[in-house]
DNA sequence: CGCGTTTGACCTGCGC
DNA sequence: GCGCAGGTCAAACGCG
């Protein structure tokens, strides 16, 4: 919760000349749905090619490729909602990248198959939907070009298409560790054509993994023939929340605001697009291409180093930022460098 | 065999 | 209370 807010304040502090940065108890903490106008104010950068803070390694290629598949031109009234008997997105092999994905792009149009969900109702299940409760969300936008892929193995386990946005959104389970609850999800930004929106849930409950011992994904993501594509950056610069950056030089995202206000980002440098949600999931502000100003983050250096030391003095997202692996603060000092090897998968 | 992906079904929060 | 929409589960399946 305070870390919420934290991050809320810091944004609403970005509002400089709008001045009320996280002054008091941020009473409206949580605009309702769609009053993002409190906070209008961001700094959008605008990615160094090399640098790209939300890679996410794991994650086929085609998989995102398929998210930018438009769902649904045209929302059909009459199904939306739910995937329900709607048709399988198709994916155009041929299409763009995502071609020649190996696995089930191919597969039959599956006869339906038949599934008994025995036990279903009545079983009180913990499938939780975002709440308040839940762990606070950070929101992140990628370059489709930078690919997605981060240190962490991340196990899709849902997708959906999203109303208003005609893009698929997908989950991801991080299953670097078992019992890690750590968990994303990426849609292609609407309005952002090219741009995922990357939103992180929930901390992760282990190290960041030396090295991927998962072999399924991992050696078949190595194959892919986009691959080659990112190899190199997929490679050398696997940067995202969860895995610091080796050594941010320029942009930045909501992610590495934190670089960004110190050495990252310079004055009137672009960085991709910084958007943060509250923990209801909520776009609290999302400004693309804008530019990084000092000032801007002198505070946020301010409140993500400060609450890093523990001082409970209010604003800070130093610490217990889920996307950042519970510390923000310790972000940039300590790279993937630590083991803590990875127990990829289950079993 | 183990793991990731796909995808239909189901659950649940929220707005009306 | 109902329906919508987002989120999650889990069987089936493919790949290494």
């Amino acid at each position: 919760m305070d870390a919420d807010w934290d991050l809320f304040a810091v944004v609403r502090s970005c509002k400089s000349t709008v001045n009320k940065a996280a002054s008091s108890g941020e009473p409206s903490n949580r605009p309702s749905k769609g009053n993002t106008s409190g906070c209008n104010c961001l700094a959008s950068l605008k990615l160094e090619q090399n640098y790209d803070p939300f890679t996410f390694r794991s994650m086929s290629r085609a998989s995102l490729e398929d998210s930018r598949q438009p769902v649904l031109k045209q929302p059909d009234p009459t199904t939306m909602g739910t995937d329900r008997g709607k048709n399988p997105i198709i994916l155009s092999p041929g299409g763009g990248g995502a071609s020649g994905q190996h696995q089930q792009q191919q597969r039959p149009p599956n006869p339906k198959r038949p599934r008994q969900r025995v036990q279903q109702r009545g079983v009180p299940k913990t499938r939780r939907r975002r709440n308040k409760n839940m762990n606070r969300t950070v929101v992140s936008h990628v370059t489709d070009e930078n690919s997605c892929s981060d240190q962490w193995t991340w196990r899709k386990y849902g997708r959906k298409t999203i109303k208003g946005t005609s893009y698929l959104r997908h989950y991801y389970k991080c299953s670097s560790s078992i019992g890690c609850s750590a968990r994303k999800h990426v849609t292609l930004s609407n309005s952002e054509p090219g741009t995922y929106i990357v939103t992180y849930t929930d901390d992760h409950t282990h190290s960041m993994p030396d090295s991927r011992k998962s072999r399924a994904g991992g050696s078949r993501r190595n194959k892919l023939p986009n691959a080659d594509n990112n190899a190199s950056s997929s490679s050398s610069s696997f940067i995202s929340p969860t895995a610091p950056p080796p050594a941010p030089e320029v942009g930045a995202t909501a992610t590495n605001v934190q670089n960004a206000g110190d050495n990252g980002a310079k004055e009137g440098e672009n960085v991709n697009i910084v958007a943060l949600e509250n923990d209801d999931g909520e776009d609290i502000f999302m400004i693309p291409n804008a530019q990084v100003y000092d000032y801007l983050f002198e505070g946020l250096g301010e409140l993500v180093h400060g609450a890093g030391s523990g001082s409970g003095s209010g604003i800070g997202l130093g610490h217990n930022w889920p996307a950042f692996g519970g510390n923000l603060s310790s972000w940039g000092s300590s790279m993937s460098g630590s083991s803590a090897g990875s127990t990829a998968g289950r079993g």
